[in-house]
DNA sequence: AACGTGTCCAACCGCCGTGTT
DNA sequence: TAACACGGCGGTTGGACACGT
């Protein structure tokens, strides 16, 4: 039936949906339910196609889809889940709630690689990946950081730092040794996980030669935030790489890309 | 005020995997 | 097993709007 739909040019309507077809759409999923959306669209007398209804709904309409600037701290997750799983944007928005993949994604290509075009690097480059870890990363964190101290919101404030990159002093990292954390299907504990005594087991860090990190854990106990959790997701993936980081001082010995980066301020604003 | 340029985002397109007949 | 319908996904487009000149 789709296809005889889509084919059907003259019957179709296409373009932006009006406040009476939304109504239609919302009124008919409210008594009949989501999905078959073929049958739906045919039931409820939309001249749309089923998945030009199911993209509206689950785009716009959607009771839980939040709409606005992305957040500090989704921009955060964004960054750390995209260095993880590369564009599987419907992936990265299960992990920020009320998000769209097609919100993600506009994002995406609108605010990061935008910035990757103004570097003159591919946005999958390694240059670009340790720019957005050494730099737009950190930065994203101490402004997070600083909203919340500014807040008032009685954070733990770090002992010392975790991370020295010779441009930006990272935020240190607090994190519960809980594996659960890390699991695909579960991320209901990320965004507000407490580490208890019984649990805990914290990393703390010291510098080495080359001004990376080295991780040892089992000390105090801290109370775990949003974006150390954030910082914990790319720690975790990227720690060993950075004891080998010889190509990031090489492209940064290189003054032209060094004097660009520095001179992006505040991008994620 | 008019025009050009850049940004944002809703909507569409095409492909692919899965389920059904 | 093949054919088809459907839903999901990532890539792309185009229009509205903002901003600068």
């Amino acid at each position: 039936m789709d296809k005889i739909r889509e084919n059907n040019i003259v019957e179709l309507k296409r373009g932006p949906w009006t406040v009476e077809e939304d109504f239609i759409l919302v009124n008919y999923i409210a008594h009949h339910g989501e999905g078959r959306w073929n049958t739906l669209a045919h039931c409820a007398g939309l001249k749309r196609t089923g998945k030009s209804c199911r993209l509206r709904w689950l785009n716009y309409l959607r009771p839980d889809v939040r709409h606005g600037n992305i957040t500090l701290e989704e921009q955060l997750l964004i960054l750390q889940l995209h260095s993880r799983w590369g564009n599987r944007w419907s992936k990265i928005a299960q992990h920020l709630p009320g998000r769209t993949d097609n919100e993600i994604k506009n994002y995406w290509r609108t605010r990061v690689q935008k910035h990757a075009k103004t570097l003159k690097c591919d946005v999958n480059s390694k240059q670009f990946q340790d720019t957005l870890h050494y730099i737009w990363i950190p930065r994203l964190v101490e402004r997070i950081q600083a909203s919340k101290v500014q807040n008032n919101n009685s954070i733990r404030v770090a002992q010392q730092p975790v991370l020295r990159t010779g441009i930006t002093e990272l935020v240190p990292i607090q994190l519960a040794n809980n594996s659960n954390n890390n699991n695909d299907n579960n991320n209901s504990n990320y965004l507000s996980a407490t580490v208890t005594p019984e649990n805990s087991s914290v990393a703390t860090s010291s510098e080495n030669s080359i001004g990376t990190t080295q991780v040892s854990h089992n000390q105090d106990y801290y109370q775990v935030n949003q974006s150390d959790y954030h910082h914990q997701l790319w720690f975790e993936d990227n720690y060993q790489a950075m004891d080998q980081q010889n190509s990031i001082q090489l492209w940064m010995d290189n003054e032209d890309v060094f004097d660009n980066l520095c001179n992006i301020e505040d991008i994620w604003s």
